[in-house]
DNA sequence: CATGAATGAGAGTTCATTCAT
DNA sequence: GATGAATGAACTCTCATTCAT
């Protein structure tokens, strides 16, 4: 049974996340999950209550993967530049993907509630950046690959750079070459030699 | 008769911005509107015919009313430095102001809209706020203040981090201190001797 | 005054008849008709109370103007045959016409209304229809053109065929040829010499 | 489930019935049919979702048990004289018929609409009466009962002043006797010998 | 556990009608 | 007389949520 119902649950959450997708926070209603998932009205609430609690949900199950972004396929000689430019390129391919992506549901579900939220994924997935942008730049002042800039601090620009690059790639269009000239611009500031 | 007709809709645009501010884009309704602003049903609907209406007649109020900010209260023998720092200075109280701003609501608006919409005034401000800095930077760099930055980038690097910022702390708390950090990081780059 | 105030409502009666025409009469609002005449919202009201009220008086100038159509143009020494052949074109002409024609609006309006209503122009035509066709066989009749039929039963034999091909017309699309072999079919029964 | 359904709905249709006999096609509101059916506002919506959708779904029912009456109660030795005077006597029923008929909201239904619409039962009504007096004239024509007219054209002959006295039956109050002489003039022209 | 019919609150919108100017 | 802003009633439609089966 708990086997059967997590399944159910997994199911209910798969669709819901194309529905957030699709139309964000804010305008999803439970009738629009029940729609998606093919389920009956009423055996939706016998899991969730509300939208919100399915959206915290997927964004949990968001966070878990999105971790393994971070780690994977670094090879053990990589140079944190190597790393860094890695690091660009994935958050290159996410700022002009046109759809498929939760960013637009995370920002209006955050605006909904307060800002005083404990469990808030959006900073923690910040704060997360910042930490492994940290340590890479400390590596690369060790190694000598990087000026000795304030790491915490420039850790915190480059973030809050993407931040930046990311609500103006969803709430208009914006050009490749933008992104490239800011990750260039950033990247001309901490490494000694420019690729 | 018109001048009448003017004042009603001033007034209930006052009290729509208020509701805005309360409650964002997506979750005001007509009814709030006309509760707020303690007019007749119908009567709003004399005026105006949806929220989206009212909202882009409210921010379009907002943005000539910012204008101002930009140019205001400039001596005439302020350096660039000086003007840079004033700018900051704003951008710095806007940013951790707690309440009575638009920009939830505005985020909210074109979220919901889609990006391909041609009047954007949140691009619009973004584009103003890039241009009035590259003419600034470029000033400091004619009088021997500023380094020789490629004044384009530099200017969008700077409204990049100040976007970053504003979804930073309308998403979550922010501390004063992250903003003098990242602030000061921007003079640093910027200016030959810091304050 | 009462001139000017004459000629005002008759451009108020002239305008809804147009919309009339156009929307037949459950659906006009006082609202259409004040956008139609360009007059204000107050001014209709000075002048008319309701729908129904103006339908009427645009009712009693079509009647008054439709008598003339049936006396129009009938030289002094035409038979009845002529005349009647003249009668069934007109009728043609009218039942083919695609716009412009309040028959609708008159049948929604006397539906709406109950059956009992004193005043009651669809019947008043039709009455009338029934006099002049009576009088018309009469004189075929003495003058030897037509069968010694009932005259006044055939009449509205007529009439009635007349109303069930109106109603067939405004109801879906007919064919002209529908209309020819009908009237033919009566003029047979009626005529020793059909045309 | 889906037979207490169709129960629920047959109880709908019920219900609404009664209210376009009442009061027409045009003036019916959801809520009047709400209130005549006691169900929920919602609950409505879950079978129909607007007025035209139930009126048509009346009318197939009303078609459908239309079609009985023509064929109903006829001895398998009945001239086609016998059964013409039956058809009359039905009509006369139908036309002489104070209450409980659908003939106003039907004729309302279809001016509301387009003349263009694709189903039209009031076009597939007359049509079908057509067929069936043509059919029935042959018969007569056949046994030597009735003259040798078109059958075509006397039927549809037929079918247009009924429709006329339909539509003044409904328009104002109307004589038995009208309908009477109208009937037993449609006779005379086709029977060799009148009752 | 699961279903989906049913409910009712509430948002949107349109108009007839009034009334101060 | 004339205007048109203002009101409020009435209707449409959608959902969250419950509950009998």
């Amino acid at each position: 049974m708990g086997e059967k119902s997590e399944q159910k649950k997994e199911h209910i959450l798969g669709c819901a996340r194309k529905v957030f997708v699709e139309k964000g926070f804010r305008s999803v209603t439970m009738k629009d999950i029940v729609e998606a998932s093919e389920i009956s009205r009423g055996g939706l609430y016998l899991y969730f209550s509300n939208t919100a609690e399915i959206f915290l949900e997927v964004l949990k199950r968001e966070t878990e993967a999105d971790d393994d972004v971070f780690s994977v396929s670094i090879s053990e000689d990589a140079t944190a530049t190597d790393i860094l430019l890695l690091f660009f390129k994935e958050q290159k391919k996410e700022l002009l993907r046109r759809r498929g992506d939760l960013s637009i549901a995370t920002y209006e579900f955050y605006f909904a509630r307060g800002r005083e939220e404990r469990e808030n994924h959006l900073r923690d997935q910040y704060d997360a950046g910042v930490r492994i942008l940290k340590h890479l730049i400390d590596q690369g002042i060790a190694s000598g690959e990087f000026y000795e800039v304030d790491s915490s601090v420039f850790a915190g620009n480059i973030m809050l750079v993407i931040e930046g690059l990311k609500i103006l790639s969803r709430t208009r269009r914006i050009s490749e070459k933008l992104v490239d000239t800011q990750f260039a611009h950033l990247l001309q500031q901490l490494c000694m030699e420019d690729e």
